[in-house]
DNA sequence: CGAACCAAGACGCAGGACCC
DNA sequence: GGGTCCTGCGTCTTGGTTCG
């Protein structure tokens, strides 16, 4: 209940405009049965769902790693390499305005730049530098002057990832299934907290579809209890098609005028 | 509960070097 | 020559923790 209040705020991008998406990051309904089984059903609200399918807003942080660091600065920049490291360019230039808006430096504070990189920048680089077994990472960077005296007008850095997080991700890639293997949506399963996953919206329309004017949820019951009991407990590889199945073979054979 | 302590953050200054 | 940077140092503020 906790968390399908908790809301998100996301600025984007929609056909070249700017646009500011509130929303809960979820919204849940579930019978008073299914509730007493442990089973738990979401759905993400519709505005949200073309933001999470978009990959690169979001980097995978080690909050081990986070919550070890010294300084907020070297949170935030943390945080924005994450962002970049598995991009084809890991790297990115920053105006110094840009720079402290990342690093979330206060208006009014450390306003000149010795100040903002002796007391910011330079002691975040030097942290997450100091452990890159722990960031994952190595970083690198330029100033980039201009004008008289050679003001610092942007500075620019450059990601690598550590040997070991090289090693580990390779590892872990060749451990995922082959793709080609895979027969059933990532959407059509939700999430699979014990036994037969629960689905997702595209299998219950397809359901309505093979079992028109039928409650598909109460198929759905009638399926679940099927396969728990059959006699025969041969593994079912693709369930969402099994199910959908079940609601043709239903409706055919006791159809609802 | 309040005082003492500590670390992080913020700011200022001096002197020298560099760039336009 | 003026503007800016860097290094090094010191001081102050703030917030959190520890201890009696």
């Amino acid at each position: 209940m906790r968390l399908a209040r908790t809301t998100a705020t996301c600025h984007h991008k929609v056909k070249d405009e700017r646009v500011i998406t509130v929303s809960s990051i979820f919204y849940a309904q579930i019978t008073e049965e299914f509730r007493s089984k442990g089973w738990f059903r979401f759905n993400f609200p519709p505005p949200l769902i073309p933001i999470l399918k978009e990959p690169m807003p979001f980097a995978r942080l080690r909050m081990h790693f986070m919550l070890g660091l010294r300084s907020k600065y070297s949170v935030n920049l943390y945080q924005l390499f994450e962002s970049i490291i598995n991009q084809h360019d890991p790297s990115i230039e920053l105006s110094v305005k840009e720079l402290r808006t990342v690093m979330g430096v206060p208006p009014r504070k450390l306003t000149q730049w010795v100040h903002l990189w002796q007391k910011a920048v330079e002691p975040a680089l030097e942290e997450l530098n100091a452990n890159p077994a722990g960031s994952g990472m190595h970083i690198e960077h330029d100033l980039v002057r201009a004008g008289r005296g050679g003001k610092v007008q942007a500075i620019k850095f450059r990601v690598q990832k550590a040997n070991e997080r090289i090693v580990k991700e390779r590892t872990i890639a060749q451990q995922l299934p082959s793709r080609k293997r895979t027969r059933v949506k990532a959407n059509d399963i939700i999430c699979s907290p014990i036994g037969i996953p629960m689905f997702g919206e595209r299998v219950y329309a397809n359901a309505k579809k093979a079992a028109p004017r039928y409650d598909v949820y109460a198929l759905e019951k009638e399926w679940r209890e099927w396969i728990t009991n059959r006699e025969d407990q041969t593994p079912i590889t693709n369930l969402p098609g099994h199910f959908i199945s079940f609601c043709k073979s239903k409706a055919s054979r006791y159809p609802l005028f």
